[in-house]
DNA sequence: CCGGAACTTTGATTTTCATCAAAAAATAGG
DNA sequence: CCTATTTTTTGATGAAAATCAAAGTTCCGG
């Protein structure tokens, strides 16, 4: 469980099992409910979470009371608002559990106390959000360039083992679309 | 000139002068016409750009042959694609001059060898990817929640010195719209 | 200052998808 | 196991925006 964490650092970063210990002391495990909310806008949200078991989403609400869905995290992944997190704000996202969960948490604090002490988790850390920022501009060009059945497609194919864990409304808001839109698509 | 990337770094960690002059051995400078392009897709890009002066534009291709632009770069912005630039693939995107520019650039491996030399540089480099993240995040929630019309008035507000500097098709791209709405919305 | 290229606008038509409404199916919790 | 909630499906309608076509405008290089 915490073996996934050094697992995930260790495919960047070599590290010693005292650094590894290190390391640990700065994180925070917590356990939460399905439907249990980690982080909620309009409040703080000062720290970044490491899945080590279940499903989160993050979300926003726009004006118009709809949920756009940003991010799905299943074990092995990481899932914050990162606005609020990096800039020490309130957040405007909120993120919920699907499944219960087992949560590994860090503060922007500790994570930069962290790096601070142990150089090489900041290469860790780089290498990740660096991963991440490419992800997302493959996502702005998959909806700028395709069709909602292409995305869902794509989505498909990207996240085979999600689609069985995620209800359908919500993969249709991660992608944009309605979920009746994505309904008829199946056929 | 090259105190415009000394003032970026130096608006989030402190350099001497020997550190910086350190930082520019690292880099090229080069000077493009307009038009010209710093990457080709199918091609190698092993470099990050950052723009001294003028103005350029980052698109992706698909294979209806229509052009989307992920990102414009004025005078103190980064471009490239990052995807080949961080696993050194050949380029899946195009970048190219909308004005003369003078841009300076690094190579990977010259990034890499400057942040194990001078680790506050690396520290640099995460906050700029972190910012660029949250960008993009919001990037997408835009084209998930907003109407066209609403996204036009965004980029407006967000960028008003670039809007006399990019032909309104151009905007279109980025804006994940046809020219033709584009043009039909200032009335 | 002229001619050609690039860019913008306008109109007509079609496609895609959202929305509204309601029923059917699946699922979770007591 | 059964009921209430959640989720999915289906149908009908409408809105937003893409596409196609063509004309108008601006701008740049010679």
């Amino acid at each position: 469980m915490q073996n996934l964490l050094r697992k995930q650092i260790e495919a960047i970063v070599e590290l010693t099992d005292q650094e590894f210990d290190l390391v640990l002391t700065y994180f925070e495990t917590s356990v939460y409910k399905k439907h249990q909310y980690l982080v909620q806008a309009g409040h703080p949200a000062p720290n970044d979470h490491f899945v080590a078991k279940g499903l989160l989403k993050s979300f926003y609400i726009d004006e118009a009371g709809k949920e756009h869905i940003l991010q799905f995290a299943m074990e092995d992944w990481w899932i914050s608002d990162p606005q609020a997190f990096h800039n020490r704000r309130n957040a405007t996202l909120n993120i919920d559990c699907l499944e219960d969960a087992e949560i590994m948490s860090i503060s922007i604090d500790n994570r930069e106390q962290l790096c601070r002490e142990l150089g090489k988790m900041e290469y860790f850390f780089l290498k990740k959000t660096t991963a991440g920022y490419i992800a997302l501009q493959q996502r702005i060009l998959s909806l700028m360039s395709q069709k909602s059945d292409e995305r869902y497609l794509q989505f498909v194919e990207l996240y085979p083992n999600l689609i069985h864990r995620i209800p359908k409304t919500l993969i249709a808001s991660y992608l944009g679309i309605s979920r009746e839109t994505l309904s008829r698509m199946s056929n």
